[in-house]
DNA sequence: AACTACCGTTAGTGTCACAAACGTTAGTCA
DNA sequence: TGACTAACGTTTGTGACACTAACGGTAGTT
């Protein structure tokens, strides 16, 4: 064994001109990893903390309706529910009322482990602005909404 | 053909309390697909901009040394020389001072193809950040930069 | 001469966003 | 009633990407 080398040191230095949209992909790599590494420890992933927080806001609700709420394609969806349910954290049940449908709902185990889950995530959010002061936080916040909204149009 | 929809509209409601982390890899989705289309349509991709500006700023130099200027690791450079070859835009040739090594150099052609990929990836950057003021569009790439460095540690 | 380390390259991993199609079920309207 | 359209959950596949591992070759050091 003689080559190891993981790529050592950090993997962007200056040659490149310092692009918002480079520095934008770089900085939501570096938190998606963030939050995937913390959401793993939970053996969780990021889908089911953004499936789970979908269903304690709006309810008991369809795939279908899940997934225009949190944005994962329904064809995705499936696997995150199989997973959930394994974990006894959701329910999946044909709707009575629409033979089409299946009704997600969350169980009381799936409340708490969300709870675990949003304490981890928040505390990231943190981790990840330290270099922020709270204003700057606010600011940069609301930076990212305008331009989300801004191209999330139709 | 009944069934087709694309999943209209926008993929993220509002049901996810807006974590900056969740936020900022929307934002980033959206960027990098507007520039992986913009380069698309001068047969180009992400890569071929990355290598072909740091060979601009830095010279002709090794493979090795590319992969640590861009960040693309020595393996997938592999593929991005290869492309950038075939269309004539960079030259390998075997370094003679240290036959382990290949020279990457940048050809005339590879020069003006990459100041039309600037062309398009510059005003790129303006159509992102439309939404926000000059002031603030400097801020927004002042906290970016700042958080990836705090986090780019070692 | 032995050892370590770097080189370019190949191959393969797992994840992700996304598309396409299928069988099933509902709603609409002739 | 029957034909048509559309939404549902699901399976399967794709292309890009980040990343790992290992290879044979070469260089530098001891």
């Amino acid at each position: 064994m003689t080559d190891d080398d993981p790529m050592a040191g950090q993997p962007t230095p200056a040659a490149l001109r310092a692009l918002p949209s480079r520095t934008l992909s770089l900085v939501a790599m570096q938190a998606d990893r963030m939050v995937s590494e913390g959401l793993a420890r939970l053996d969780a992933r990021k889908w089911h903390y953004a499936a789970l927080v979908a269903l304690r806001e709006g309810g008991p609700v369809s795939q279908a309706e899940l997934s225009r709420r949190t944005g994962i394609y329904r064809s995705d969806l499936v696997a995150v529910i199989n997973e959930l349910a394994e974990r006894g954290h959701v329910e999946r049940s044909p709707d009575p009322a629409d033979r089409r449908r299946n009704v997600v709902r969350l169980t009381g185990k799936g409340r708490e482990h969300l709870a675990r889950l949003q304490e981890v995530v928040v505390s990231l959010q943190d981790e990840l602005l330290a270099p922020l002061t709270p204003a700057e936080r606010e600011q940069f916040s609301d930076f990212l909404t305008r331009v989300h909204e801004h191209h999330a149009r139709r």
